[in-house]
DNA sequence: AATGAATGAGGGTTCATTCAT
DNA sequence: TATGAATGAACCCTCATTCAT
């Protein structure tokens, strides 16, 4: 047994490299079927190894899910700061911060960790996460307050409507499939376009669907497992 | 040890009401914390019972998430006839069927589950339940993709438009906290006129949010924990 | 729910016939799956009322299975007695012993407990089963040696002869099946004919059996569960 | 806490010996208090091991008596192979099977189960025991009855012949001592003895016991727990 | 670096038994 | 007398984690 999934470069750098594979993995179940849902022997045999392998790269499946949330949290700060040096009205800010954070969630170059269990870690490390995830939040509603001001964003309460964009955005791990229909790059521009219309001072009259597909659309087939948009 | 938090009343009905209690201590508790993350013994410890006094109620574990998805299911079905016998534009009844949804699901009558791992049901309560609830996204769907052609609706992608409306109302559960600043009736209220903004043919030029407040709202506290919305 | 499955007859001695029916079920089912294989529940259900109900009668499961043996053990010495009564050679009197025995045990008037854990009872009265059972044993060794004196029986190892002999009666329990090809009665005689001719010191030529039959017998329907003999 | 009672050998085979160690000691269990009545604690501890070792070498409690049950089988099958080839007569080779196969049950290698509860099994597997062990029992019925018309074989009734055959044999679990008076040989041998005079169509005189004995048997001790033979 | 084996701590479930009604 | 409800103990089994190899 020493399959590792194909993976695993060069050299020396595959202590790194296969680390990486196993938050992936970890990140994909835990998302999949919770925390408390995922054992540690299904990770192991994803990759083709032995539970004990993993203990070499993790101390323990609750630092796991504590880089799991890292991970995330990063690729939140950094959708953030490119979305706001790449300028623009607020609201062109906010939209950009959730594009970027839903292209990186959404490429299978990593696995980004939502929903979960956050109580689930140990204090210490529980409220770290919060705390970071919280500031980001506040960024978020401090664009949507700043878009109010600037005419960029309608006005209404900042706190609901980042929860609502939010609620939006990370729903997605439910029902986007890799492979599906929709690439990643088509969700994360027409959902975004779709928060955009709900925060705009001045909303656009259509969303890109071309009006002659509806009557297709109505009798759509129905979603048995989570599914890809189309 | 006999409990039971208070509740039961008089009569012989108590064992409908003691199983209502369960079934919404353990719905509370899957949301919280995720079906594999819940046990029996926590169930039983904060009703104040043993955990073999469950057993009276409830066959097992998995019979208590099937219930709970059930009665979920059963409200979301319910919104839509009453939104439907309301009548109105088709976005009205979309609209009008998400905030009697929300409705139910916030009122402390009882507690219904969302996000939870169906996967975890046998496979067959799992079709079930999966079962309806596409039928039920279907029927959105169809409800969003009338509206583009009666008017009321803008032209978007009606599968898209559903999750992202759907993302945003299960997200609650996530940060709504019973008894806070926003009553649940509010938060019904508020949220779906954002939905309902994103969706909108002809949307409302600001919502409910005095302008005045907006400075103020842009230092919310952080949120530790699932806070409420104020 | 009061249904005791019938039985029950006239007046005040309902509380006899009733502690009856319990012993006759729990023996039944003790043969069947075993003391620890056999939950109260089972017997309750069977008999048509509740799990409480049953301590009216009885005051633990552990004195349900010393009744048990107790009656079966009745049921031996009294057997003894009877043959010995009737008088006759060693041989006869051992021989009439096992047939009462085996008459008892088939009658559906009552069920007899053989085979079964006596280790699951506690060690006082397990030590009193154990005994009566031994001093049963040791009479029939007494008689088998008596019969080799008396000529009647063949020279042979009594304890082992009596533990041939038991060995061949208490199996029944296992292949016996009421309401079969034979009734009990017939059993008693042909399975005694069989021990009979294993000790007699002139046993018979041959057994009850018209030779002209033999080559069905040869295809014999197999036994799927325990079966009657035919 | 690392045991496992003395055995285990050198090298690899460690495996197959440890697994070989638990089947023995659930047969001796099972044998002596039923299926239901050994719990995997017993086990372990007799092993000085922990309830969670066992399922490195086994998958269920189940699967233990299923292994039980097949091992018991083989024996039994084995028994009837190696008397077939030996040949002789119908008789000689029905008695040679019993002796074959008390020789085994009885050695201290292995420990077979018997008079034990099938039903414990999963349907599936209770099936396909139950039907092994209908067809041995066939192919001594067919023995009996080609005793009967070749001559060896006093005519009876083959069916009730093998029951009482095989009752007498399996009760050999019951008493039979392993280190007491008699050696498990002498026991299969005498036992096997007494089956032969109950159906040989010319029976031996007497059994292998000097008469001279015989005074001092009646006063035989009392067993009080299950007692070798003397 | 990787593994098989081992373990303690639960988790879900059943059961004999008690008790108020 | 009979019952439904309640409970503590026990049982089978899984899991995260450790350790010798």
């Amino acid at each position: 047994m020493n399959t590792w999934k194909g993976a695993v470069p060069g050299a020396d750098a595959q202590f790194v490299a296969k680390r990486q594979m196993i938050l992936r993995e970890a990140a994909a179940s835990f998302n999949r079927r919770g925390y408390h849902g995922t054992s540690l022997a299904d990770i192991a045999h994803t990759l083709g190894v032995s539970k004990a392998a993993l203990y070499t790269y993790v101390k323990s499946k609750d630092e796991l899910l504590f880089h799991c949330h890292e991970v995330a949290m990063d690729a939140a700060v950094e959708s953030l700061r490119q979305a706001r040096a790449e300028g623009g009205s607020a609201l062109a800010q906010f939209c950009g911060t959730l594009r970027n954070y839903l292209r990186m969630i959404l490429s299978n170059e990593a696995c980004y960790v939502v929903l979960t269990e956050e109580q689930a870690l140990e204090p210490e490390k529980a409220a770290l996460i919060v705390r970071r995830r919280d500031a980001f939040e506040a960024e978020l509603r401090g664009l949507v307050a700043a878009g109010i001001l600037d005419g960029s964003v309608a006005p209404c309460n900042p706190k609901l409507a980042v929860f609502a964009a939010l609620g939006a955005m990370n729903w997605v791990q439910k029902w986007f499939v890799a492979g599906g229909a929709w690439s990643g790059e088509q969700v994360a521009v027409a959902l975004v376009q779709m928060i955009e219309r709900m925060l705009a001072a001045h909303p656009a009259a259509a969303l890109n669907v071309d009006p002659a597909l509806l009557p297709a659309l109505l009798n759509a087939p129905a979603r048995t497992a989570p599914t890809a948009v189309d």
